[in-house]
DNA sequence: GCCAACGTTGGC
DNA sequence: GCCAACGTTGGC
């Protein structure tokens, strides 16, 4: 199993929003980056990943599961475009911030403090770990 | 609200 | 194929 990290707008998609869809999950459309659709066609499904939210909130609050591999965007029509469908699995107990992230030295080579535009990055084995640790969660 | 980083576009 | 201009993202 490989892990993922998803980072959304909390004003146009929370996890709130992805509690709401339940087990039935929801497409994570509207990625128009060529790294990051390249991403969601190397996950698998049963795969696990943090839900982050940016702007204002940036924190890990959540984690979630992909449900459905890569498959056409459904928001375009552009065949360049491919996404993966996820649901929420559990919350945090506690939101893990980006300030914290930055903070732990085990973490200094996460994609999130490294390249903090891509929307949909990878995440080590031991980086799922520490953060889940720091969340009070069970990976 | 500003700005740095980065991706995309288009002229040559 | 290069690179300048421009647009977008996201942290501060």
């Amino acid at each position: 199993m490989r892990y993922w990290l998803f980072k959304s707008e909390p004003s146009t998609w929370s996890w709130d929003d992805q509690v709401a869809k339940g087990d039935e999950g929801e497409e994570w459309d509207g990625v128009r980056n060529y790294q990051a659709r390249n991403m969601m066609r190397e996950m698998a499904a049963g795969d696990r990943g943090f839900f982050y939210h940016s702007q204002s909130e940036k924190a890990v609050v959540g984690i979630v599961e992909v449900i459905a591999e890569a498959h056409p965007d459904s928001t375009t029509d552009d065949p360049r475009w491919d996404c993966v469908d996820i649901r929420a699995v559990r919350p945090f107990a506690r939101p893990v911030t980006l300030a914290e992230i930055k903070e732990e030295p085990r973490l200094a080579e996460m994609v999130l403090v490294n390249n903090t535009r891509l929307s949909v990055q990878p995440v080590t084995e031991e980086e799922w770990r520490i953060v889940c640790e720091m969340g009070r969660t069970a990976p």
